[in-house]
RNA sequence: GCCGGAGUGGCGGAACGGCAGACGCGGUGGACUCAAAAUCCAUUGCCCCUUGGGGCGUGAGGGUUCGAAUCCCUCCUCCGGCACCA
């Protein structure tokens, strides 16, 4: 018997199966599909770690499954190309972005290879290939077209690290979601995508997917739906105007106690508000509001409450009240309408407020009609009304839907819902993007180009600055063209998509990745998709998750698609991390590379370590010591399967043959249902355990031939999908049938086998373990009581008293109560 | 603060309300070897009694149940996300 040689077998087999295909998609018109899809991944200049082994493996063992179930598998492989880091690293070698995406794609194929994941190499998509990149084009022209892209001036997140602006999205938290850099505010003229438009339909169709409850959870929370109501109030201003000021609010029942109202420092009317004595103290304070960044305003540190009044008094349309307008900071720009009406005694915010400016505090429910007074803070719960008027005693809940109802009778105010997601800022000053196939014209104003693609152009430098210029911008004979429309010359927009933007379609694009003069072939996408199972990281889950999902529900609409979600299941896989603990970087040096195991223990091992470490959706910690454990396993399967009895003759051992087959049949039902269900680390358990007792019982194996060959043929089957060489090869050298073990259709059992004749049950007394019995599978409740009760310890125990109460639980156990 | 998730041996982790700790790592003892590595066998939750047992054990405390790691309540800790959204 030869040792498990994992270099020779792994060179061996890698090249046998790139000839034979081995992965292509099937399209075979009498099998059902099933698209595998893992993450569009970026392709950095690291490459890949064990880490992205977490992703990548667990997906290629279900694709691998379902296509041995006899399914069409699509799994395909791309590469989310355009993006900063590689720009960076262009600006400062200068090297060309393109070829610096090569040099990383290239460099990702080849460890995937050596991994031996299963995609479809043939369908592979690149984001910055025009080819593909006149898609997304296409399909900004179409939101466009719809009334879903537009431009605006406003203020938005930029990160002056990265000399970007930032979505929404990628500023969460204050901070840049590449950099982890503070954000700061800059006025500038974008493009946007009207996502609030869908805010409603992207909440409500959370509730149909299969995906993780704390991805749900998180959408919901970004898309932050509330019920309340706008509400009016007048402002009487120094030169005798009157203007409206509304407010937003999910506390109407508490409008009898609001004592000021505030509008943000970006308050679109904010100069026609203030008085002229207090003006410059005004827009002294807006001033210094802007200057500071996203994150000191929110910093739970930095809440003190800041603000100036403007000298203005807004009337309460409820009970006619004069109450100071002021502004300040903690009233956000973009939420509800920048401006709300202060409740000191039932917010705290607008309490703190109110402490820090002497301002009136009025008590307006009372919880379980107890006032709670207001010298220690506010009150948030609901209760019953007082101080309000004729409203007074109703509860909270009933006095909002009233008051609401009041005020849109008397045309002041109405029942409004309001949801936290913004539009989304689309446009990045960027040269390593998707162009923005817009023309402006001074007279037809921005027109769409569709002569795509709108190619990029070559250009001297990629660096940005810090105007918010792009590198475009610099490309004159590019920038001047002609309007499209009237033919006059007009100017390119010299903006590029955000990453995004791309990978919100690409898993439409993998259906017919070849097709020429169409984003898609609508019959490919219709067979595909939707995605049934996407996997990939947390860290996504505000983000592409949701533009893709914005995306999906806009060409459903246009009539491209016949489905409003993406994808159906979704799994988070956790880290890996170093084998400190740490997360793995570069600069901690605790980088393991798929590379360095492969060489070390063989691509099988690596592959069945990380199904193995723990749960898929678990962190975890690296351990070199845990690869090897696994790498002896497969020399314990090696050695077992070349002492495969040759001869598959009649059992003589019917009994060996019997427990064999129980088993057996126990192990493929077990790793069929943990694949299944993403439990990877209890599969390979049973795998384990079903070698760990065909290596104890070896010596016998000869005796029951015929079964051992059998178990042996399926346990290689079962296992092809962990460990494509090591199974192959063991499939080869016992002759078993078939070119491939891959092809080999997944193994059935029988229940029968799943059955022992006779079952080992424990006999408790109140609840403690006091004797084991060996009884007949189907014996009846009475006869297992009865051998339990019969069992001399037992007997001892009892000490001839009869037992109160005997609870038998068949094939598991008896409980007795004396 | 709000939302989501998790607390089980020395470690990673298993356990349809029914034998806690599967499987693996690590440890210990042994075999093979001149020796070591590799491999194989045995053992390994803690405590007590020499055997056979007995007791205690799933973050803490209560509850439901014949029976709870699992269900319910209260609390503590940790991880992830969001956080002045009116």
């Amino acid at each position: 018997m030869n040792r498990y040689d994992f270099r020779a077998i792994e060179d061996r087999w890698r090249a046998r199966w790139r000839k034979m295909d081995l992965y292509l998609t099937g399209t075979d018109p009498d099998r059902d599909p099933f698209y595998c899809l893992d993450f569009f991944p970026y392709p950095s200049g690291a490459g890949l770690s064990v880490g992205h082994c977490k992703n990548y493996v667990p997906t290629d063992v279900i694709s691998r499954k379902k296509r041995q179930e006899g399914y069409n598998v699509l799994h395909p492989m791309g590469w989310d190309a355009f993006g900063q880091p590689t720009e960076e690293y262009a600006i400062k070698t200068g090297v060309h972005p393109r070829e610096v995406t090569g040099r990383n794609t290239r460099t990702y194929k080849r460890q995937m290879k050596l991994i031996e994941t299963d995609y479809d190499w043939s369908r592979e998509i690149d984001s910055s290939d025009p080819d593909y990149y006149k898609w997304t084009q296409y399909f900004f022209l179409l939101l466009y077209d719809r009334g879903l892209a537009y431009q605006d001036t406003s203020y938005q997140m930029w990160c002056p690290r990265c000399r970007i602006v930032l979505s929404n999205e990628e500023a969460a938290g204050g901070l840049c979601w590449r950099c982890d850099g503070e954000v700061t505010r800059k006025r500038m003229k974008q493009w946007f995508f009207k996502i609030t438009d869908y805010s409603e339909r992207l909440l409500s169709d959370l509730d149909d997917l299969d995906w993780p409850d704390s991805i749900k959870s998180m959408q919901r929370n970004w898309i932050g739906k509330s019920k309340g109501a706008e509400i009016d109030f007048t402002v009487h201003t120094a030169s005798g105007e009157e203007i409206p000021l509304s407010v937003f609010t999910t506390r109407l029942d508490t409008i009898f106690g609001a004592t000021f109202c505030v509008v943000a420092p970006e308050y679109s009317r904010l100069s026609d508000l203030t008085t002229p004595e207090r003006a410059e103290e005004v827009e002294d304070y807006v001033s210094r509001a802007r200057k500071r960044s996203d994150r000191d305003r929110l910093a739970v540190s930095e809440r003190e409450k800041t603000g100036v009044f403007t000298g203005s008094y807004a009337i309460n349309p409820y009970n006619g009240r004069e109450i100071p307008v002021f502004v300040a900071d903690y009233v956000l720009e973009g939420y509800g309408t920048s401006a709300i009406m202060a409740v000191p005694a039932h917010d705290d915010r607008d309490y703190a407020f109110a402490k820090k400016f002497d301002l009136d505090v009025v008590e307006v429910v009372a919880p379980g009609g107890e006032p709670q007074g207001v010298e220690d803070g506010a009150t948030m719960a609901d209760g019953l009304l007082i101080n309000s008027g004729s409203f007074d005693g109703l509860d909270s809940q009933t006095a909002r839907e009233r008051m609401a109802e009041h005020a849109r009778r008397e045309g002041f105010g109405r029942a409004e819902v309001r949801y936290r997601i913004r539009d989304w800022v689309v446009s990045r000053q960027r040269y390593w993007g998707a162009p923005i196939p817009m023309v402006h014209c001074d007279r037809c104003g921005p027109v769409p180009d569709r002569d795509l693609p709108v190619e990029l152009p070559e250009v001297e430098s990629y660096q940005p600055d810090e105007t918010g210029r792009s590198p475009l911008a610099r490309a004159e004979d590019w920038v001047e063209t002609t309007c499209p429309s009237c033919g006059e010359p007009a100017l390119r927009d010299t903006n590029t998509m955000a990453c995004f933007a791309c990978s919100s379609w690409y898993f439409l694009r993998f259906a017919s990745p070849h097709e020429k003069d169409r984003p898609f072939d609508p019959r490919a996408v219709e067979y595909w998709l939707p995605v049934d199972l996407y996997v990939g990281g947390a860290e996504h889950a505000v983000m592409h998750l949701i533009y893709a999902r914005f995306w999906t529900k806009v060409m459903y609409d246009a009539g491209l698609i016949g489905f409003r979600e993406p994808f159906l299941v979704l799994r988070n896989q956790g880290m890996i991390l170093g084998e400190d603990g740490q997360k793995m970087s570069k600069s901690k040096g605790n980088v393991v590379t798929p590379d360095e195991m492969v060489e070390r223990y063989g691509a099988d091992a690596l592959r069945l370590y990380v199904l193995f470490m723990g749960p898929f959706e678990a962190d975890l910690v690296w351990s070199e010591e845990g690869i090897a454990g696994v790498y002896r396993f497969l020399g314990r399967l090696w050695s077992i399967c070349c002492e495969c009895p040759e001869d598959p003759g009649d059992d003589k051992s019917p009994s060996l043959a019997s427990e064999v087959r129980h088993h057996l049949a126990t192990t493929l039902m077990r790793v069929t249902r943990d694949v299944e269900s993403f439990k990877f680390n209890t599969a390979v358990a049973a795998l384990m355990e079903f070698v760990n007792f065909l290596s104890s019982r070896r010596e016998e194996s000869s005796t029951a031939a015929s079964t051992w060959r059998g178990a042996i043929r399926d346990l290689l089957t079962v296992m092809a999908p962990m460990t494509p060489f090591i199974t192959e090869e063991l499939w080869h050298r016992l002759g078993f049938s078939g070119e491939t073990v891959h092809r080999h259709p997944w193994p059935e059992w029988s229940e029968s086998d799943l059955k022992r004749d006779t079952v080992e049950m424990v006999v408790q007394v109140r609840g403690r373990i006091r004797a084991r019995i060996t009884v007949d599978a189907d014996a009846s409740e009475e006869e297992i009581k009865r051998a339990a009760l019969r069992h001399e310890r037992i007997a001892s125990i009892l000490d001839g008293k009869e037992p109160g109460r005997v609870i038998v639980v068949p094939g598991s156990l008896v409980n007795i109560i004396p």
